[in-house]
DNA sequence: AGCACGCCGACT
DNA sequence: GTCGGCGTGCTC
């Protein structure tokens, strides 16, 4: 027997396989991954094809079986041709990124099952003899316990163990066994639940995309958990998408309280053993359900009853490196191999989602009402005025509405989406600026570590105390992060308390969880924290939402601008009021007549899309053209710019007149971590042509060592 | 990606 | 004359 062996090597190179012998004494499958000699090393590959017969005796042998079970099953072998198609990535890229690291082919990562011993009588005819020896016959008389919990009889043990009397038995544990109470509780529907639950089950066995396009509060969750109550029935299974499952631990809770264990949870701050378990659990079918991130789309159940993508429009289901792809082309792909229903839930639907419903690709599903009362109100808050009469951070709207939301005892959130204290530390004098040595971007302020920080690469420093250009000691802070607003907080509400939740609150484990658990138990009055506190959370207290600086988000170079805007807009806002109570929102800002803050105030998302769809056809961006991003990165500027106005030539000789190339220009972040950014961007509608060139080009920058080439196609 | 092979400059 | 610089190309 031969096997095709894509090695784990090259993540640049074109998707090539090697064919080794099959030794007759090891059971090698598609599928498995295999160490084989490759050169003078040896290496991790997957075992991709096998052919009978051995012409070729010159071909070397696979070394060692890895895997007892295949890793890759048929389709996710397949899902990652795909992949490597849809992004240019090559296919060894593409398989790793579908598997959990311990699943990966790659040396040195050993990733084991975690056991637990278990002690037990083997020989019951034995009468204990000393007094020890009595009591530990007395607790394992109501049958094996584990080893851990009979510290205190630790040498007892060992000899009886010994003597073969007791037996050690290995049980494999999962590292996220949690025992949860199911709650026979459901709520009763409303009657836009109904009808959607209703029409989507009818959809049963069907390839069906749906874009649910609900308000917040309108009761998504609950349609989701109906809809996978029905697939479970059925012996099928279910995936569940959310943006980021470390932010969003209520929904967790909410499906664990209605399906127990059957629910296995994928996401990133997970450690790697864990992953590893949950990943066998869907494997073995010990769950139907899986809650994850971005990746945990490609879990590998064999029987997809339904996949639902919730928070459609986030853009954390776009994966930022290789592969660059998004999980809702995964998910059409793999909804369409399964023949099952694929449902987008959003209260703010992609541009590109909406247009698709729009044009029937998608079968749009509305639901404008909330379960309990009304969206909340939403005031703008000219902060110029407000400057002038002195107010500076909180504006006298703000503050009047704080004291009466604290003053009812209800809660309040206040969103400022810039962590840090402050955003720049600049010399009063000569105006110099502190700046990242290896981004070129302005530091922030960090005032409890008393450093500056770099948000892209965290190169942290000290704050110096003379200006390093003309030694003025005039060197201050600029700006509003959320350290600076909490600390301004506190002064002006000294007896309400208060958390802060952003990147730097939750480096530890369960940090998140904390903070949102305490928030809800009513243990702070206000909520403190920059985007991560705008999505799915459901605080029942909650009454008033404060945004500082909700305009900033404009700024940004970004052709989505406005559009993230609209929608962490109208996320943080749809926190307010989710329960019986009316909810008041306040925005702040210099720029509010901008209309994606106007629609997002009015919540209404038709005309801020028919605005925003305007904009995109004049300058032929998404959904109208599709974009290719070609980034070029060195060590070195000059070389860089050079091979970036050398692919544009290229690109603007073989392409037709009816792309459009922009470029080179300098990235966003024209410097990250020491490197150079420049990039090319592509406008084009037919991709066949633009995939030829790119594909060309990827190919020549494979073996360049001074600059190297980046695309992104589904940007 | 590694790692070898290979062809040119500064040294014991 | 050698040691080592890193450019080029191959790995079943």
């Amino acid at each position: 027997m031969v096997a095709e062996v894509l090695v784990e090597v090259a993540a640049k190179q074109i998707s090539q396989t090697f064919s080794y012998a099959v030794p007759s004494d090891k059971k090698v499958e598609v599928g498995k991954r295999v160490l084989v000699p490759f050169g003078s090393r040896t290496v991790e590959g997957f075992v991709l094809k096998m052919e009978e017969g051995t012409k070729d005796f010159s071909l070397k042998p696979i070394l060692e079986v890895i895997d007892e079970e295949a890793v890759l099953n048929e389709e996710l072998l397949e899902l990652g041709t795909y992949l490597s198609k849809l992004t240019m990535c090559s296919l060894i890229t593409a398989y790793q990124a579908m598997l959990p690291k311990a699943l990966k082919a790659k040396k040195g990562v050993e990733i084991a099952k975690k056991e637990v011993s278990y002690i037990s009588v083997k020989e019951t005819s034995y009468l204990p003899k000393t007094e020890k020896q009595k009591e530990l016959f007395t607790l394992l008389s109501l049958g094996p316990v584990l080893k851990t919990e009979l510290k205190d009889y630790q040498s007892t043990v060992k000899t009886l163990l010994a003597k073969d009397i007791l037996k050690e038995e290995k049980k494999e544990v999962y590292r996220m066994s949690s025992e949860v109470e199911v709650s026979p509780f459901k709520p009763v529907l409303s009657e836009e639940q109904k009808v959607v639950i209703n029409h989507i089950a009818q959809k049963k066995n069907t390839f069906a995309p749906i874009l649910l396009h609900g308000v917040t509060g309108s009761g998504k969750t609950e349609v989701y958990m109906r809809l996978i109550e029905e697939v479970l029935e059925r012996g099928k299974q279910a995936i569940v998408l959310v943006p980021e499952i470390s932010l969003t631990p209520q929904l967790v809770d909410t499906f664990q309280k209605r399906f127990g264990n059957l629910i296995a949870i994928l996401h990133s701050r997970l450690s790697d053993g864990e992953k590893y378990d949950e990943w066998r659990k869907i494997v073995r079918e010990e769950v139907s359900i899986v809650i994850g991130a971005r990746s945990a789309i490609f879990a590998p159940f064999t029987r997809l009853g339904i996949i639902i993508i919730d928070e459609e429009h986030t853009a954390t289901y776009k994966q930022e490196n290789n592969p660059k792809y998004h999980a809702v082309t995964i998910a059409l792909k793999r909804a369409k191999k399964h023949h099952c229903p694929l449902v987008l839930g959003s209260a703010t639907p992609s541009l590109e989602s909406y247009t698709r419903a729009k044009l029937g690709v998608y079968e749009l599903l509305t639901m404008k009402n909330r379960i309990y009362g009304s969206l909340p109100k939403v005031h703008l808050v000219d902060m110029r005025k407000n400057l002038k009469e002195g107010y500076r951070i909180f504006s006298k709207e703000l503050l009047e509405a704080l004291t009466s939301c604290f003053e009812r005892g209800e809660q309040a959130i206040l969103l400022l989406n810039r962590r840090g204290y402050s955003t720049t530390v600049t010399c009063h004098d000569c105006g110099y600026k502190v700046i990242c040595p290896n981004c070129d971007i302005p530091l922030t302020y960090h005032k409890k570590i008393n450093a500056m920080k770099c948000h892209y690469c965290n190169y942290t420093t000290a704050k110096p105390r003379e200006c390093p250009e003309c030694h003025s000691k005039h060197i201050d802070e600029f700006g509003l992060g959320t350290e600076k607003l909490e600390e301004e907080f506190k002064r002006l509400f000294p007896t309400i308390s208060s958390v802060r939740m952003d990147v730097d609150t939750t480096t530890r484990k369960g940090s998140h969880d904390r903070i949102i658990h305490d928030f809800s138990h009513q243990k702070y009055q206000v909520l403190i924290g920059t985007q991560m506190i705008a999505k799915g959370l459901d605080f029942e207290e909650v009454t008033l939402v404060g945004v500082i600086n909700g305009d900033a988000s404009l700024n940004i170079p970004d052709f989505r601008s406005a559009e993230k805007t609209y929608s962490l807009l109208s996320q943080v806002s749809g926190r307010a009021g989710r329960a019986k109570k009316e909810g008041n929102v306040y925005i702040q800002g210099f720029n509010l007549d901008h209309y994606s803050i106007c629609y997002a105030s009015k919540h209404d998302y038709e005309h801020f899309y028919e605005e925003e769809m305007k904009i995109r056809k004049t300058l032929c961006y998404p959904p109208y053209r599709n974009l290719a991003i070609l980034k070029m990165i060195s060590m070195n500027y000059e070389k860089c710019l050079e091979e970036s106005e050398k692919v544009a030539d290229f690109l603007k000789r073989n392409l037709s007149s009816s792309v459009t190339i922009l470029g080179p220009t300098v990235s966003t972040l024209p410097k990250y971590k020491n490197r150079y950014y420049f990039q090319i961007l592509l406008k084009y509608q037919d991709s066949k042509e633009v995939r030829k060139e790119i594909s060309f080009l990827i190919e020549k920058y494979r073996s360049n060592r001074m600059v190297s080439l980046d695309v992104d196609l589904s940007a």
